[in-house]
DNA sequence: CTCACTGCTGCAAAAAACGCATCGGAATGC
DNA sequence: GCATTCCGATGCGTTTTTTGCAGCAGTGAG
């Protein structure tokens, strides 16, 4: 699109920091670029950089104009996806920014399942901790987030929320597999493995500790959950996950156990957009299948 | 702003219903604009306008587009409203549709309210009738719309509502001056005047009449409240309109008298937005002052 | 100090946009 | 039924805009 380069121009020096490095990436010289910013904050009627001596940075000003462009390119991907719907191609991408723990089973087979009924649409799928995937949506950098236990609810409009409880993941040898319902405290008492500190299971847990006598002593403390997962049929250790995250019972000889409810509260996994944007076709009728599979 | 160029000359075109028509408004040939408008089609991938032997319209794509126009364009000024507000200098500008009733007393008022606190701040006013009103705000040409009785809904956000019961505007020297409140089936038996379809006391009137034995016999129907408070004082006749629009009690000869509760319903006076959007800090502003003002 | 890196700017070349004249087609007037 | 009118499209030469190159001045690190 013609008339969005100089934007995108402004987007993208914004995050190189610098118009001469940001010129390099795009294949131009700086003093291209340089006049290109020159005259837009000119006509502007504002300057949108400061200029510092080792590079620019957006100024209050640069900052709005930024939102503006980011705004202004999301719509006009809805447009074009809302054209392309209307030609009947069903054509379109969906941006999804998520929490690790669907990446094993929910998101593929959700993802198949679409793009079984709509072959022309195209995925990018972002694993982020709940902070940064909330991020990714006001950057514009996603359409949706999946994420368990959010932070900061703001700009954050929920579509869909669903409750998933910790449960205690642990190989079949394991001695406290024979118990159907587990107590964290025994949990605790062996040997357990923890996510580490960016991840909801992590901050459940930790508020399910606080203050009643038990503390998390992990032998590991890991930022993969399929790590973890491996990890326990190495060594006789407990770990920490949510059903959704789990592959069906196989024979991996990996085994869920619920945790006593009470010890531990339930955490929330969200379904979630920017808040008051339209989605494009493609993003909002894939959330409409998710938001049905979460149920 | 020559990134939207492109897009404002579409958007006029599509006004203008010929690419001959639109570039000679704009001044510059039609092979130009013709250019830039298949250059345009073809970098977006599919024609905007149908071609036809007396012209051009938009296809369904290109009215999805147009609304992208709009709302682009609404934007960047809402942001450079935002830019000038953090500048400190609180510049900006109203456009606000309204109906006729607000003409003579309410909206000059409150406008040079504004400007005494903000003289940077300029307006553009638009008389419309009901429906009008509320298409301008669809298409992004006014902010905020002021109307009395409104038709259909849609797409209008109701900021402040007001009740504004239908009056009798009649001369000091006709004989049903005398009387503190009047009855409709009274002021109907006398000569009486109407505004026309399109305005909103006409359509309460109507209301009010109908299936009641009574029956409008206008001697004078006009689109004009000024001009039928001033005929008042010509022919001994019964004008209708809402407290709002009349000038101040002074020695105009004018004289003001409200019909019986229960013989017509009051009217309600909406400020409104288009659903959605966000005003432009200076139209916000004035929009809560014009919404204290109506309480 | 040197060195590396920044944004900025004169000048010529390359690219894009424009105006002019014209074509073919479709509706309108007589 | 034919001339007229109005439309969008297009080839070509000219004008305007954008770009690349080279070099400038300023700033901070070592």
């Amino acid at each position: 699109m013609r008339h969005l380069v100089t934007l995108t121009m402004i987007r993208d020096t914004a995050r190189a920091g610098s118009i001469r490095r940001a010129a390099e990436d795009m294949n131009i010289t700086s003093s291209a670029l340089n006049r290109r910013i020159q005259n837009f904050e000119e006509e502007f009627g504002a300057p949108i950089f400061e200029r510092l001596p080792r590079g620019v940075r957006l100024n209050p000003a640069g900052e709005l104009l930024m939102q503006h462009i980011q705004a202004q390119l999301g719509d006009l991907a809805r447009v074009r996806s809302l054209i392309a719907d209307l030609g009947g191609e069903r054509r379109g991408h969906v941006s999804i920014a998520c929490s690790q723990a669907l990446n094993p089973v929910f998101l593929p087979r959700e993802v198949a399942l679409y793009r079984r009924e709509h072959p022309g649409v195209t995925f990018s799928i972002r694993i982020r901790d709940r902070a940064r995937a909330e991020e990714e949506l006001s950057t514009f950098a996603s359409d949706l987030a999946l994420v368990f236990e959010p932070v900061h609810l703001v700009d954050f409009e929920v579509i869909q929320a669903t409750e998933q409880p910790v449960c205690a993941v642990l190989s079949g040898d394991h001695p406290l597999a024979r118990r159907e319902v587990l107590r964290l405290r025994d949990c605790l008492a062996e040997r357990h493995i923890v996510p580490s500190q960016e991840y909801g299971v992590r901050h459940l847990l930790e508020k399910a500790t606080r203050g009643r006598s038990m503390s998390l002593r992990p032998v590991l403390e890991a930022d993969s959950f399929d790590l973890m997962r491996q990890y326990v049929l190495y060594e006789e250790v407990v770990g920490f996950q949510i059903p959704i995250g789990i592959p069906p019972t196989s024979r991996s000889g990996l085994v869920l156990r619920p945790l006593h409810p009470g010890d531990i509260d339930p955490g929330l996994l969200l379904l979630g957009q920017m808040r008051g944007r339209t989605l494009p076709v493609a993003s909002a009728k894939f959330a409409q299948q998710i938001a049905r599979a979460l149920q």
